[in-house]
DNA sequence: AATTTCTTGACGAGAGTTGGACACCAGCAG
DNA sequence: CTGCTGGTGTCCAACTCTCGTCAAGAAATT
């Protein structure tokens, strides 16, 4: 504890190479090859690390993290290291808030979540989407993971280049990152009213998941109806609830006749103040026999965002 | 930025690809067709790129982002180059919102919730950081609204602006947020341990808390220690946790000898591969001291990131 | 005695290089 | 509308270089 130890204190391989973070294998390496400490040695020959080595090797080891190649910087002094890590570390601390580096990391988060369906780990798969929900926005997290990720498992799934199962694991991990999110949502007490289900013969679910937590996180309040529910029980629930919107995924099948009749009927169920859109791709393909029903039909999730805002400002702007 | 020292450094086409955007294919597809710039070679025929060639290409990435096409502009200089740019990010800027629309919203955000804090409204302000962190990612809220609101909060305080009153409410509504905020992280069950905290004589909790909450994020479980505890109790959690790091959080009092007394017994108390590191006011005008006691010191949120990132790299790159 | 560290040498995954091919898109001519 | 052409980003194959890791046997440390 005296000045004059503390000041000489020697460390053997095993600390530096923890406190660095290199193998000891690499320790002797790089100052065989590139000569970047001298440690002193012990009687018996081994390796005896002074702070000063261990402060260049952390220098190094952080230079290397910021993307350096060892011989590139093993010649380099103190100084000049800590001018290459402070540029490198804040050039990446800002990279990381620009659009593109945003756009970037999500674009990593679906290739990762393609690979766990495909390696049917649900667990890892679960995992990642939530990770993506943490850091990028959830708004972000829905729009350029979640949707593309199912989207790609449809069309995998339709050339067959995955089976069923993978489908089906995709369909459960995203329903339960979908819960999760919906769980954290805060509503206010005030908020208006939204009915979110798919209409009687459409039985997907996922869909209307992700309407439902998208209108949670715009501040609705939402009634979430499921999935292929006649049009009867749509308008009931619209009137008990007060919804002053229903939100109805149409997806499969595309083209049943059935279908607009349906919509008909909920339209000719509820008051007419209430605002029904629909979305997904059986909505697309009648566009306009919805449309002539008084009923929005959105292409994607911003677009029904932007509708959500324009019917219920909310006190932050955008 | 003084040309003598800035010369020393050479980059290595990975790290240019990082900075500039640009894949290595680009680059060199760019230097051959275009000769845009004449890198060095190192021995092994590798390339070696200059800041001079670093800012060129970066320039001209972002003209390229702006609609530009490389045939185009290889022949501008620098300054062609930057007016180019100028004209067209501002031209943009105009039409739509992109990353300034992003900015903008955390600005937003910051906003009410300083509103929040002077009209005394604790549902109000807990609210507009909740929103905060559903649309923006919680990294950014924190970043973005919640450090800068305490800062203002402070700043104001001292200048006798606002009552503890209102220092108070903040602090709650802070705390209970960042509470939440934690509950909801996903931490995988091999996650590394860290334990994070305030020494002995630092009464404050804050900050402690935003780092415990920025390390979950991170993948990490976090053992929170609480503020002024006593070495003793760090390194005891620390053994009893089998924690790799201590974060620890030194805001005020700044310039208390008793504090480099304490950060020193808990440095001998804990294994040496243990890497502590500081951050806050009181850890930066002591800067030098700490280093020399094999602790690292951090400037700011980012930074800490990175460093966790660095110790634990997760699978989601970045 | 068990574990760690040392040295030397070799191996191989990954990154970088070159030359070339290819896909895609625009505009323009037939 | 179709086909051609030049401009560009991307990809491929084969090779080289870099650098982390491993193996094996000896020595030191605990």
């Amino acid at each position: 504890m005296s000045p004059a130890q503390a000041t000489a204190a020697l460390h053997p391989v095993r600390v530096v190479a923890q406190r660095t973070g290199l193998s000891p294998d690499v320790l002797r390496a790089w100052e065989k090859r590139y000569s970047v400490v001298q440690p002193l040695r012990s009687d018996g020959g081994q390796r005896l690390y002074t702070d000063a080595d261990l402060e260049r090797l952390s220098l190094l080891a952080r230079a290397i993290a910021g993307g350096r190649s060892i011989g590139q910087i093993s010649d380099l002094s103190l100084r000049e290291l800590e001018n290459l890590i402070t540029a490198d570390e804040t050039e990446r601390a800002n990279s990381s808030r620009t659009a593109q580096g945003r756009q970037l990391r999500a674009s990593c988060f679906l290739s990762l979540a393609m690979k766990a369906v495909t390696d049917l780990d649900m667990f890892e798969l679960e995992e990642v989407l939530r990770r993506a929900t943490m850091h990028l926005s959830t708004v972000v997290a829905i729009d350029e993971v979640i949707v593309p990720l199912l989207h790609e498992v449809g069309v995998k799934w339709a050339a067959g280049e995955i089976t069923p199962a993978h489908e089906h694991l995709g369909s459960v991990a995203v329903r339960r990152v979908l819960a999760w999110m919906q769980s954290s949502a805060v509503v206010p007490p005030n908020a208006p009213v939204a009915v979110v289900g798919t209409p009687a013969d459409q039985r997907h679910e996922l869909g209307a998941k992700i309407v439902a937590t998208t209108t949670s996180y715009e501040s609705w309040k939402v009634v979430y109806v499921g999935s292929d529910l006649p049009a009867e029980a749509i308008a009931v629930a619209t009137k008990q609830s007060g919804a002053r919107l229903i939100a109805l995924s149409l997806i499969y099948p595309t083209g049943c006749p059935h279908m607009l009749e349906q919509l008909k009927a909920i339209r000719d169920l509820v008051p007419p103040e209430v605002l029904i859109v629909t979305g997904g791709k059986a909505a697309q393909t009648q566009r306009d026999a919805i449309a002539t029903y008084g009923m929005r039909v959105i292409a994607n999730l911003p677009e029904y965002r932007i509708l959500l805002r324009s019917l219920h400002p909310s006190p932050i702007g955008l």
